[in-house]
DNA sequence: GGGAACTATATGCCGAGGCATCTAGATTAG
DNA sequence: CTAATCTAGATGCCTCGGCATATAGTTCCC
C-alpha cells in the first residue's frame, strides 16, 4: 500500500501520505504502551520530556516547539499540574507568564516513561531504520524540520 | 532545534520527534491552504482522494487505510455526504455496509484540491527533498510504513 | 431453518485541540 | 507620568476523534 518512489523524481503526495501514516501508527502504538505502563499518552510524555530538558520554559515556548496553539498548551499544562507532575512558578521578570518546572514526581515519571518510549520505538522501527540508508533518512527529516521551523511554517493562530 | 544524528547509530527519539514535528507543521500549512482555496481540510482531502482512487470502498476500508477508528470514519463520511461530495450506495452483497463513491462535485473538488495540495507540498519541502539523499529517505519511510501496516501496528479499537 | 455467535457501522458521551475573546501586565509615544 | 498599544496566557465555544454501546444483517452449526 505504501508508495514506492521509482526513479529519482520524488512523489511528494506519496511521501506525505507515508509520513502521516507512519506518524499516526507510531503515535497510536506509543499511546497504548505509555498509557498502560505509566498512565500518560505520548503528547504528555513529550511535554514532560521538553520540560525536563528545558526547565523554566513558558507556555509559549512549548507551543512554539510543538506547533500547537497557546490555548491547547495552557490546558495541557493544567492537566499535568493537576497530577502534580508540573508546577507553575511565578516569573519574576514578567508577571503575565509563569515558569514551568517538573516536580520530583514528574521527573521520576518522565525517566520511567522515557525508557518505555525508547524501547517501544526500537521494537517498532527496528527493521526499517537499521539498514544502510537509515542515517541518511533520519538526517534528511531533521533538515526538513529545521527548514519548516526556520520559515515558521504551520504555526497555529491561538 | 531538530535532532542531528551523529555517527551511524540512529537516535530514535530524535527521529520520532522530527517525524512528528514535520507532520504537524506540514499538516497545519496544508490545512490553511486547502481551507482557504477549497473549503476543506487535509483529512477531508485524503478521504476524497482515497475514494477517487478506490471507488466503492467501505467505511472500514478507509479506517484501515488511515489507522483511525470506525466511528470517526463514519462521522467523517457523514460530513462529506452532507456536502454532497460523497454518496453511500447500498452494498448488494452485504446490507450492513454501504459502498462509498464520489459525486461529480466531489470528483471536481478533489481534482482541484489535488493541484493545490501538490503545489503547496512542493513549496514547503522544496529544498529538503531535492538533495541526493531525498529518494532514499522517501523510500525508507515507505518501507517503514509497509512494515507497520504488515504488523498491524497502531490500529485503534473503535 | 432457527438460534448463537460474529461483523459492519451508526450513535452517544467524553476528552482534547483550534480559534476567538478576555484580562492583567508590560511597553511605547508624547 | 499617562494613555494607547501590545503581549502572555487563561477561558469559552465548537468541532473532531476515541471508545463504548446499540442495531441490523450475516455466518455457523446442528
Amino acid at each position: 500500500m505504501a508508495s514506492t518512489s521509482s526513479g529519482d523524481r520524488v512523489d511528494l503526495p506519496g511521501f506525505f501520505a507515508d509520513l502521516v501514516r507512519c506518524e499516526t501508527r507510531l503515535y497510536n502504538a506509543l499511546n497504548d504502551r505509555l498509557r498502560e505502563r505509566h498512565g500518560i499518552v505520548t503528547s504528555q510524555f513529550e511535554f514532560l520530556r521538553f520540560l525536563r530538558d528545558h526547565p523554566g520554559s513558558r507556555v509559549a515556548d512549548l507551543a512554539a516547539e510543538f506547533a500547537i496553539g497557546i490555548g491547547a498548551t495552557s490546558k495541557g499544562i493544567d492537566r499535568l499540574e493537576k497530577q502534580a507532575w508540573v508546577m507553575r512558578q511565578p516569573n519574576p521578570s514578567d508577571r503575565r507568564s509563569s515558569l514551568l518546572d517538573l516536580t520530583d514526581d514528574g521527573l521520576q515519571l518522565v525517566e520511567a516513561a522515557a525508557a518505555t518510549f525508547t524501547e517501544t520505538l526500537a521494537e517498532l522501527t527496528a527493521g526499517a531504520l537499521a539498514g544502510p540508508s537509515g542515517p541518511a533518512a533520519v538526517q534528511l527529516l531533521s533538515e526538513l524540520r529545521s527548514a519548516l521551523e526556520r520559515d515558521q511554517i504551520g504555526m497555529p493562530t491561538g
